[in-house]
RNA sequence: GGGCCCGUGGCUCAGACUGGUCAGAGCGCCCGGCUGAUAACCGGGAGGUCGGGGGUUCAAGUCCCCCCGGGCCCA
């Protein structure tokens, strides 16, 4: 046997959000139910690591963390013991840079002077004030993970777990070190990967020159190439040309200048030469091979001593017609397409420029000058020498350092790398293997970016991350790397408690080949190699949690927005192909981004930034939630106040819902559901489409489609529960029939019952508040969290009679469309309804829903039929068929309209006496004409039951009325009625 | 320049993978009802050539191509 206690009128979240949040942390409520499914079936959910960059999340991540929560929640209601460890991306240069903002400092010799290992606390100190105060926020949102437990890329146990990693990437002969011209920012001082690349550019004005570069041998040929980054001249060995463009050779002013025909017009109009005579055409290939005179050969030593350079070589992919004069002045040492090409050459790589972004003595006349202050010196130099063909500016757009808006430079450095090119496939192949939805989010985004993927930098030269653990003997050369505090420990004897720099660069050893020292190479890893790690790092692994890991490896489930195709979800793909030899993940939701109300990107220095505070004060957290997650998760979600607030809206039908069913339900002995064949159809009914919901919510929960599963249960609780199935109940809830008011008493709890479980996937404290306060017995655990999801039974689904259901509907329509017509207001009961249709379930369900629609329609009578021929009837249409409606007033009509009148009047009263239904008892007194009189007699019982009173009598005049009576004078259709309530003591 | 996503009534969005009861919902608006869920609830109505054009098909928001607009990723 249950009971419910009556649920508080009002649906006030603001109240009782922070009551539940606060007992969930206070009853431990978290830990208990992670200790409860212990030794259940598992769940492993990788968190993405936010990076702590602020104290206040972005309102998109809020959503992340709601979508991630929801599914955790659903994991747990089916019984898994769900792995829900938050994560956080600590390590990088954003803290780095603030830090040096908040020291006011400018380059990487202020953090040195100032030392590295108070720099490094310092960072480690904002990285961690920040997650803690982000931490809050999600709390806020009722986000269920682990928070006592995160895991932190800055801690030790992280940083050895990352180390194995390298250690074993260097073990299959994929770690070297290599040079290569990468971007490079001057200030930073370190080298940026593609990705933080990508991050942003800028428009920047800049040189446009047009150059000649004499052909050697030749009186006055010149190739003709542009470039707007003139301070990569010293650095030029090559010109590149298209072998399948044609080429022309023009005279100018006594010059022949070479270059593509395509390009000739734009070049002179760009040059303002109008005077100009094609001497000769041909194919781009035929130049190949053809040597040049370097223009600023005398001024800069590297270019006298390099071999086989200034030469035109020939490539199809980086040469354009779009721009420029399809004569391309190739600098291995300052691009990554000319250093491609140039390896096919075989061309020299120069590159005089160092880590602040200055020419070096290589540069000769130009050692020491910042390269882009340079630009106006060589032009001038160029100029001087005649060979300055034309010269403009530019406004275009030019990559910039992420963190500190420096444009960034090309230069050579030696990196490390890790080999990935004969990877592509392979990768390619692995990130088929994962469930991807939607589905286009895999293939389609990956496959050709995949394909062109090159080896990858993990080196940087700065002080906040993860020191990259590799020893070189200064000797011999002989390297080392390390997987593990242990491994230091066992070669130097030290014991370190803070693995970074600067700590860990002070260890050293004796080189085993031959005597030298070992010294740590300074730099650290990129962060990327962090966060792809996370899957086995999250846990320790190898070090800790080995069996662990092996049995929920690859994880279950990640999510994240589409940003992280290519960084998150490609470098977990990229860590788990090199070193487990597979996609470490097995499902992958990819979910969209949060725009504002105009769908722009929110951002703060946009201004049109929420912050989830001020969410908060405006509507409830479930409001928020369910907001979010009845939205298509991979498409943008667009913010709106107007959608939240309607949100809410929909949030109190449901709470009134249970606010409703509670009032009838209190304090009733609820006894098990009786047996299907028992039921009442429309009970049969209203469980057929619990588990239907049930059914769906869990497919589509399973299928990561949560806008399906939200949007599931709240047309159930509305549409079905709300809109129809309540309509019914609340009259067989009262009926004098014991065993009715049983039936519907019983499945109306066990609906209920049944239903706060999965809504507590999408709204926990509403859910919570509701089952703490109304539905939780006595022998029932202390949290809604606790309960399972009940398995969806199809036996009790019954398509047929849903489909029913669905006429019966449209026809309860079609006849308030007819009485709205005809005038006749609902309250009216009517005399007959008849159903002309041909459809066979049509007829059945007028049959078997009988009920509902004598209660709906308001009628006495309902069948299927021919259409009537005669007498005064109401008609409209549905899908199936038509609605007639008798509107002939006979005396049951106009008796029976009159008796639902003077109930609803003496329920005013009652009502304004503030007495309650069920409890206090009345007596009613009534004077009015003949009519009124013959309707208090024929529907006696009825008045009396449903006004609660224990006698209503007919009187003639007030005297006969007790003296302490609350009398009230109505008008009721035409009629003055005299009503008098006296509440029973 | 390439790739991907989106563009459905005034607003916010489902429906598109698997062509055919898919032209829907909520809000807003208009009309009405109910009155012990009541600072709630219910019914009805108006309103969309599903961004534009072309194609495939007996049949296309749904598949294909092109264009326009918005966004993201990459060059």
């Amino acid at each position: 046997m249950s009971r419910v206690r009556q649920l508080t009128r009002n649906f006030y979240p603001k109240k009782y959000e922070p009551e539940i949040l606060k007992f969930w942390d206070e009853a431990r409520v978290y830990e208990r139910l992670r200790e409860a499914r212990k030794g259940s079936k598992r769940f492993h959910f990788l968190d993405g690591p936010p990076y702590p960059s602020s104290d206040m999340p972005h309102p998109g991540t809020v959503w992340n963390k709601i979508i991630k929560d929801s599914v955790l929640r659903f994991k747990r209601g089916e019984g898994y013991d769900v792995l829900d460890k938050p994560g956080w991306d600590t390590h990088g240069l954003p803290i780095e840079v603030m830090t040096e903002k908040a020291l006011g400092f400018t380059s990487k010799k202020d953090i040195e002077n100032y030392g590295i290992d108070k720099f490094v606390l310092k960072c480690k100190e904002l990285a961690t004030k920040n997650l803690k105060s982000m931490t809050e926020h999600f709390k806020e949102f009722a986000v269920s993970m682990d928070w006592d437990h995160p895991y932190r890329t800055f801690e030790n146990e992280y940083i050895e777990s990352a180390w194995w990693g390298v250690k074993k990437i260097w073990e299959s002969g994929r770690l070297y070190e290599g040079e290569r011209p990468v971007h490079w920012c001057p200030r930073c001082e370190t080298v940026l990967s593609d990705y933080e690349v990508s991050e942003s550019y800028k428009d920047l004005m800049d040189p446009s020159i047009y150059v000649k570069f004499k052909v050697r041998g030749s009186e006055n040929e010149y190739l003709l190439i542009w470039t707007t980054t003139p301070w990569t001249l010293p650095g030029n060995v090559a010109v590149m040309v298209h072998p399948n463009e044609k080429y022309v050779k023009v005279r100018v002013d006594g010059d022949l200048l070479i270059l593509a025909k395509a390009r000739l017009e734009a070049v002179m109009k760009d040059a303002g030469i109008e005077e100009y005579e094609v001497v000769e055409e041909f194919e781009g290939r035929t130049l190949e091979g053809l040597k040049y005179e370097h223009p600023l050969e005398d001024l800069v030593p590297v270019q006298q001593r390099i071999k086989d350079a200034h030469r035109v070589v020939l490539s199809e992919e980086y040469v354009t017609m779009e721009e420029g004069s399809g004569c391309v002045h190739s600098a291995p040492g300052h691009g990554k397409e000319d250093f491609e090409v140039g390896m096919r050459y075989g061309l020299p790589v120069v590159s005089p420029v160092d880590e602040r972004g200055r020419f070096t003595e290589d540069a000769g006349k130009y050692a020491g000058l910042q390269v882009r202050e340079a630009n106006n010196i060589i032009i001038e130099d160029l100029s001087g020498r005649g060979a300055l063909f034309h010269r403009g500016t530019v406004i275009h757009k030019y990559p910039v350092c992420w963190r500190c808006d420096t444009p960034l430079i090309i230069r050579t450095t030696k990196q490390w790398f890790v080999k990935l090119t004969d990877l592509r496939k392979k990768l390619l192949e692995e990130s088929g293997r994962a469930k991807w939805v939607p589905k286009w989010g895999g293939e389609r985004r990956f496959k050709d970016w995949l394909l062109g993927l090159e080896d990858w930098i993990i080196s940087r030269q700065r002080y906040w991350g993860i020191p990259l653990p590799i020893w070189r003997c200064e000797s011999c050369g002989h390297i080392e790397v390390i997987g593990s505090a242990k491994e230091i420990e066992d070669r130097a004897g030290v014991k370190l408690e803070d693995l970074h720099r600067p700590w860990v660069d002070g260890v050293t050893w004796k080189c085993p080949k031959c005597g030298g020292k070992m010294r740590r190479i300074p730099d650290i890893m990129d962060v990327w190699y962090d966060s792809g790690v996370s899957f086995f790092a999250s846990l320790g692994y190898p070090h800790r949690n080995r069996e662990a890991f092996q049995e929920i490896f690859p994880v279950d489930f990640i999510t994240e927005g589409h940003d992280q195709i290519r960084g998150w979800f490609f470098s977990l793909l990229r860590m788990g192909t090199l070193l487990f030899n597979q996609v470490p993940y097995k499902s992958v939701l990819m979910h969209g981004f949060m725009l504002d109300e105009k769908g722009r990107e929110m951002h703060k220095r946009l201004g049109n930034y929420v912050p989830p505070p001020e969410i908060l004060k405006n509507v409830a957290r479930d409001t928020f939630r369910f907001f979010v997650l009845t939205k298509v998760p991979w498409q943008d979600l667009r913010f709106s106040w107007k959608g939240l607030k309607e949100m809410e809206r929909r949030l109190s039908v449901i709470w009134n819902v249970y606010v409703f069913a509670t009032t009838y339900l209190r304090d009733k002995e609820l006894g098990q559901l009786p047996p299907k064949e028992e039921l009442d159809p429309v009970n049969r009914w209203v469980l057929s489409r619990l588990h239907s919901m049930m059914k769906r919510v869990r497919e589509s929960m399973n299928e990561y489609h949560l806008h399906v599963a939200s949007n599931e249960i709240l047309s159930f609780l509305i549409d079905d529960l709300s809109h129809l199935y309540l309509r019914v109940a609340r009259k067989k809830l009262r009926s004098k029939n014991r065993s009715v008011a049983d039936q519907w008493g019983r499945v109306l709890f066990h609906v209920l019952r049944e239903t706060l479980p999965y809504l507590s996937i999408f709204a926990p404290l509403m859910s919570e508040k509701i089952y703490l306060e109304s539905f939780r017995g006595e022998k029932d655990p202390d949290s809604v969290n606790f309960l399972l999801l009940a398995d969806p039974d199809n036996e009790m689904i019954d398509p047929e009679l849903e489909d029913m259901m669905m006429h019966v509907r449209s026809i309860i329509s079609a006849s308030g469309f007819a009485r709205s017509n005809a005038g006749v207001r609902k309250r009216q009961p009517l005399r007959e309804m008849v159903v002309v249709t041909e459809n066979d379930v049509v007829r059945k369900a007028v049959e078997v829903l009988k009920d509902v629609l004598v209660t709906e329609a308001n009628v006495r009578e309902v069948r299927v039929g021919e259409a009537p021929t005669d007498g005064k009837w109401a008609q409209a249409d549905f899908s199936e068929g038509s609605v007639f409606l008798n509107l002939e007033m006979g005396d049951e009509e106009i008796l029976g309209g009159l008796a639902r009148e003077l109930t609803r009047r003496i329920q005013l009263m009652r009502k304004e006496l503030g007495l309650t239904i069920g409890l206090e008892r009345i007596e009613v007194y009534v004077q009015g004409d003949e009519d009124v009189r013959r309707a208090l007699e024929r529907y006696y019982d009825e008045i009396a039951w449903d006004s609660d009173a224990n006698v209503i009598k007919f009187v003639s005049d007030e005297s006969e009325v007790p003296g302490s009576s609350f009398g009230k004078e109505w008008e009721v259709d035409d009629r003055r009625v005299f009503i008098w309530v006296k509440k029973v003591e």
